[in-house]
DNA sequence: AAAAACTGTGTCCCGCGGATACCGTGTACT
DNA sequence: AGTACACGGTATCCGCGGGACACAGTTTTT
């Protein structure tokens, strides 16, 4: 519902869009217009029977369902009574409704409380609810790999967490960093929990295979067997995110207190 | 040239394994053989033209060059001068060639001293050999999304890692969850700077979007536009990994200092 | 009324992963 | 020896997915 996201235009990407290198897949212009223009409705034809709205949500729950595989252009017009080329005259190709999908699957951000609550519990709450939202939309671990178009809503977040750690006194880009590290952090704890479907915990299902790959391979890894049944005996529960999150910010806690010692009327006079 | 990666059979994956929810790519069963089994090495027909070893290492050079995008059957087998269905002799699928891949291009963990060297100095370089290898090979980020099955290779770096804290005082899980955390800081920050390419770091590339974007939506991210200009006026270079990879450090070294403050005696007696 | 702008559809093409049948080649058994 | 069998490589075929393209129907403007 919010401002952006609306028609498109037909702009196209280039049929062997696919570079080397870092290479971005599908053209990075049409993707941002489509997360951020306003396309002025046009006034002549007939009414779109469609919405980029109703399409990308049409998209997430094929994704949130399925899984990223089974969401091509056809099943998405499939689900909305259509044929799969009307879905080109919104969105210019699938990379483009990908990013699409991903930026309105992220939402708003959640209001994480006024500056008095201090910048930690902001944070951690910030970095739960990102950790959160990727546990309900797995595939969006996925379509947030590699080059791509970033949207307002992703953006949106990200200035959540940046004004969380603003007056805490570090400085700009370790501000920026530490958004990027506990982002990072979801992320990758909700990869590792996502590859093991519902029920299960990293570290269990780590056990799990340790356990069948021991008796033939197992002597070659001793500190991990040890890890691994130590934590299965003491029937150690997941909490990889947690306790990864608690170093986290225990870490940028240290280094607040060390820039706040230096005295705050030096702020931005040295750089190590 | 390790001893695994030998010959495989014919085991196919279901037709329609693509299943919905957390589910796997392709037949792990199979995918695990091909990683860990040894096959006998057959005695019976023409000696096989090509190995797994060589079909991994052209489809590492591939995808090395190209992204993983570019990464076909087609293609591996055009490089190796025979047909694609050729490779299907070696190679179950597509999927179990990816995960050969992956296993083959994390190759063999670094050497991180001995025990003596302290923890932290080792988990340390252990941490900055997994992010270069994953700069190495940015489509190793996309192929250890997810469900998949585990190789040897990637088994050994993990046991580097849980061995480097293994006589830190810290709890099983604890150390398991320290090694993930650090795994997942090295995945995600390379996928951020593998994201932007070559040359320019994460924030660099952040600023020069907020640049393009801020003219006209910038006023709605205060925060993130004030953090990224300071961080472009002063020349911030990207170290986000570093920034991250001393908070979680910092963070574990809290952690083991607390732990051996309890006194050594009782370790495990008692669990938050 | 006619033209213009726009939406949705039918048809086609190419490239991909993979199944299957086939032929050639080499070893092991009688 | 010869022969049966096992195995490697190939050719052909299929289904599916993304997308180009031309066309038909609808609504507004001239």
């Amino acid at each position: 519902m919010p401002a952006e996201h609306h028609t498109t235009p037909r702009t196209s990407s280039t049929p062997a869009a696919d570079q080397a290198g870092g290479g971005w897949h599908g053209n990075p212009a049409a993707a941002a217009e489509l997360l951020w223009g306003h396309r002025p409705a046009p006034k002549r034809g007939p009414k779109p029977a469609l919405s980029l709205e109703a399409i990308a949500r049409t998209g997430i729950e094929i994704a949130d369902a399925d899984g990223l595989a089974a969401l091509t252009m056809q099943s998405v017009a499939a689900a909305l009574g259509f044929t799969k080329m009307a879905l080109y005259r919104y969105v210019p190709g699938k990379v483009e409704l990908v990013a699409l999908m991903t930026d309105i699957g992220m939402g708003e951000p959640p209001p994480l409380g006024t500056a008095r609550d201090g910048w930690r519990p902001r944070l951690d709450l910030w970095a739960r609810r990102l950790f959160e939202l990727f546990l309900q939309h797995p595939w969006a671990l996925e379509t947030t790999v590699g080059a791509r178009a970033v949207g307002p809503n992703e953006l949106r977040w990200l200035e959540h967490a940046v004004a969380a750690l603003s007056g805490s006194g570090l400085r700009g880009h370790e501000v920026l960093d530490a958004a990027v590290t506990l982002a990072g952090h979801a992320r990758a704890i909700a990869q590792q929990e996502a590859a093991v479907g519902s029920g299960s915990s990293a570290e269990q299902s780590l056990g799990a295979f340790i356990a069948a790959v021991l008796p033939a391979h197992g002597h070659r890894f001793p500190a991990l067997a040890a890890a691994v049944t130590e934590t299965v005996e003491l029937g150690g529960q997941g909490q990889a995110f947690d306790f990864g999150l608690a170093r986290i910010l225990d870490g940028i806690e240290l280094l607040i207190a060390a820039r706040t010692a230096e005295g705050g009327a030096a702020t931005a006079a040295d750089q190590a």
